[in-house]
DNA sequence: AGCACGCCGACT
DNA sequence: GTCGGCGTGCTC
């Protein structure tokens, strides 16, 4: 196509699933116009809000075909220069469309064209910075981080109870009395109460949470408070990232490790790699903080790529939990439960203290079986058992919901169907009828849906309502249990047998993470881990020398294995209601790839759950020694993807993917 | 992704 | 004769 001469051309990023931006032509009364800018334009029959990328004087589109903008929608950019650049590198990196990612990037409100309101100034007393005595480690590693000059990413591994959040408050502290801005991300919703009382007891300045529970009206304003530097905490979770800060001087990622920085649909980035880069181009220190750091991390700390900071004592005179390995081969287990494991409940409970028992499955059984013929209830939409609810007495499938009456009778006519394994509400009935002397409490999603339940719960816990918990993962995040004892893992087989080469380094996390639950205060825990391998080497690493000698063996299995983070991969997923569609599909993209490329392709090859809400998904994995050669043949491959046209099939890349399923 | 246009089956 | 199924194709 020829290049066309033409006075003004307007570039405009939009949110259509398309790899390209279009162009528009100016419309007759102008305002100053910045890139950054929202502006409303025609787009077929519809009217889009787009985000103005670039003021050329040619395009390569037909002069005909183009049409005037209908209205620019800001006075000033609405994405300043720093965050515009972040999201073009993002569309770059993740190979999503630019459009999508600067939707992605805003507050809805202001994604359909609304106008930011400018909220209150907001009153700012004077600091309080009533700081706790810091330890030596803790002393050390603040040092660091205020004597750090431009970008400088920092890793502070410290055990649970180290009190690395210290830390964080106190270099906060430092900035916000320079009227300088911290951004802090914090992985999940749960977390927020607590994290964001700390800082709003600490700290006398404006603070604003982003989260996906706030409402649209809020967002926005809470959004905007912090683009004009109103707002000097910006406490939020992965979206926050995008957040404008003109005066952001510090960035914090809290528990660093944590999967949910990772968005796991669309627009899949990772807020913490984000996080990096956004640091980078605003030269200013980062610090990833975790008991258990992802081994991405550790690896560049141990590249020197970040500086690695360590607080190794708990703070105050808490003692470090104690782990005991049960070995369940041979015994005889009542609902998981083996005697040993049981004695040890009932000694701790005896002593007056709290017992948490760790299952990483809700429900009360994960599957129904008929005992005369094997017949087991399955989900019609997914490959997948259903689970049973007692609660409910439904049968539900926890990877599309789905809900169904739980059945008198198998198909071969027997009335026998049973419940088999155990989850949440089955363990917790069975502790009501063998302890009844004590309270149990059950922790899941489904025990903690509606507002405040959470809280509540967690409440009663630190008053001694309950001697008893009985939860999934929500148990091992962040909340704190100070007359908890002893730490019950049920099932720690399943991390080490998994296929997934993560699998260790998430059991890792978990055991070390849910163990930091117990043995506050001055009171010592215990962690009681059943397996049926109780010699297996890294678990036995694990509890003997702790998560970093841990991480230090698995990463180099890793490297024996070229597997993240001595490599990088990207994964083309497909999915379709049409068994062959996505396997088919991705068969014709592996052969528009030519061979022989420094990137290695694996697939397609039908993903761990091939069925799930009724599509069949399908995987072409690809693995490059550099990040390089793999971005290389992504940008052009990608472009070549898009062109190809199946009915009714869906593809997405996910570049870094933590879950191969 | 929307939202058209477009060409084949059962309804007033 | 029309309403409507979703297959294909375009959007500056």
């Amino acid at each position: 196509m020829n290049t066309q001469p033409s006075p003004s051309i307007l570039r405009i990023a939009l949110p259509v699933p398309l790899r390209k931006t279009f162009d528009y032509l100016p419309s007759a009364h102008m305002p100053l116009l910045q890139v950054g800018m929202r502006v409303l334009v025609p787009f077929g029959r519809r009217r889009l809000v787009g985000i103005l990328i670039e003021v050329a004087q040619e395009t390569t589109c037909a002069p005909d075909k183009l049409k005037p903008i209908i209205a620019v929608l800001d006075e000033t950019a609405l994405f300043p220069p720093l965050i515009f650049k972040l999201c073009l590198w993002a569309s770059h990196y993740y190979h999503y469309p630019l459009g999508e990612v600067f939707s992605a990037a805003m507050p809805t409100q202001l994604r359909q064209g609304k106008t930011p309101k400018t909220p209150d100034k907001g009153t700012i007393p004077a600091h309080t910075a009533l700081h706790l005595t810091l330890n030596a480690e803790q002393d050390a590693a603040l040092k660091e981080i205020n004597n750090a000059q431009g970008f400088k990413p920092f890793l502070l591994e410290g055990i649970t109870g180290s009190g690395k959040t210290e830390v964080y408050l106190q270099a906060i502290a430092r900035m916000i009395q320079q009227n300088q801005q911290v951004l802090v991300l914090i992985p999940e919703i749960n977390l927020t109460p607590q994290t964001v009382s700390r800082f709003t007891a600490r700290f006398k300045v404006p603070i604003v949470v982003l989260h996906s529970n706030l409402g649209d009206k809020d967002r926005a304003i809470a959004w905007q408070s912090a683009a004009l530097g109103i707002a000097l905490i910006v406490i939020g979770t992965r979206s926050a990232i995008f957040t404008p800060l003109p005066h952001l001087k510090l960035i914090i990622i809290d528990e660093e490790h944590d999967l949910s920085f990772k968005q796991q649909d669309g627009f899949r980035y990772c807020a913490r790699d984000l996080a990096l880069k956004r640091a980078q181009l605003e030269a200013c220190p980062i610090i990833l903080g975790s008991a258990t750091p992802s081994f991405e991390s550790l690896q560049n700390a141990r590249m020197g790529r970040f500086q690695h900071l360590m607080i190794t004592l708990r703070a105050g005179n808490a003692q470090l939990p104690s782990f005991d390995i049960i070995d369940i081969r041979k015994q005889k287990l009542q609902q998981g439960l083996s005697p040993l494991l049981l004695k040890k409940m009932q000694y701790h409970l005896e002593q007056g203290n709290q017992v948490l028992v760790f299952i990483n499955r809700r429900g009360y059984a994960p599957t129904l079986i008929c005992h005369d013929c094997g017949w087991v209830a399955e989900c019609t939409h997914c490959d997948a058992r259903l689970t049973y609810h007692k609660i409910k007495n439904t049968l539900f499938c926890h990877h599309c919901d789905q809900q169904t009456r739980v059945p008198t009778h198998c198909v071969c006519g027997s009335t026998d169907i049973v419940p088999l394994g155990q989850g949440t509400q089955r363990i917790e009935a069975w502790l009501n009828d063998h302890l009844p002397n004590y309270k149990t409490v059950r922790i899941d999603r489904d025990s903690t849906r509606g507002k405040n339940k959470l809280p509540q719960m967690l409440e009663a816990v630190q008053q001694g309502e309950y001697q008893i918990l009985v939860g999934t993962q929500m148990l091992a995040k962040g909340h704190h249990f100070p007359r908890v004892t002893l730490v019950a893992i049920l099932d720690a087989d399943q991390g080490l047998l998994s296929a997934d080469f993560r699998a260790a380094e998430r059991l890792g996390q978990l055991i070390i993470q849910v163990a930091g639950r117990a043995g506050r205060a001055s009171l010592a825990g215990t962690v009681a881990i059943q397996t049926h391998h109780p010699d297996h080497p890294l678990l036995l690493q694990l509890i003997q020398q702790g998560y970093h000698t841990f991480a230090e063996t698995a990463l180099e299995e890793r490297l024996q294995a070229g597997l993240p983070p001595f490599s990088y991969m990207a994964l083309l997923r497909a999915e379709s209601v049409l068994e062959e569609d996505p396997i088919t599909f991705l068969q014709q993209a592996r052969a528009l790839i030519s061979e022989p490329t420094l990137v290695q392709i694996l697939g397609p090859i039908p993903a761990p759950m091939q069925r799930k809400q009724g599509h069949y998904r399908a995987h072409l994995l690809l693995q490059a020694k550099t990040r390089g050669d793999l971005q290389r043949l992504l940008t052009v491959w990608l472009l070549q993807v898009e062109t190809l046209t199946h009915k009714g099939l869906r593809w997405s890349v996910d570049i870094d993917p933590q879950s191969l399923s």
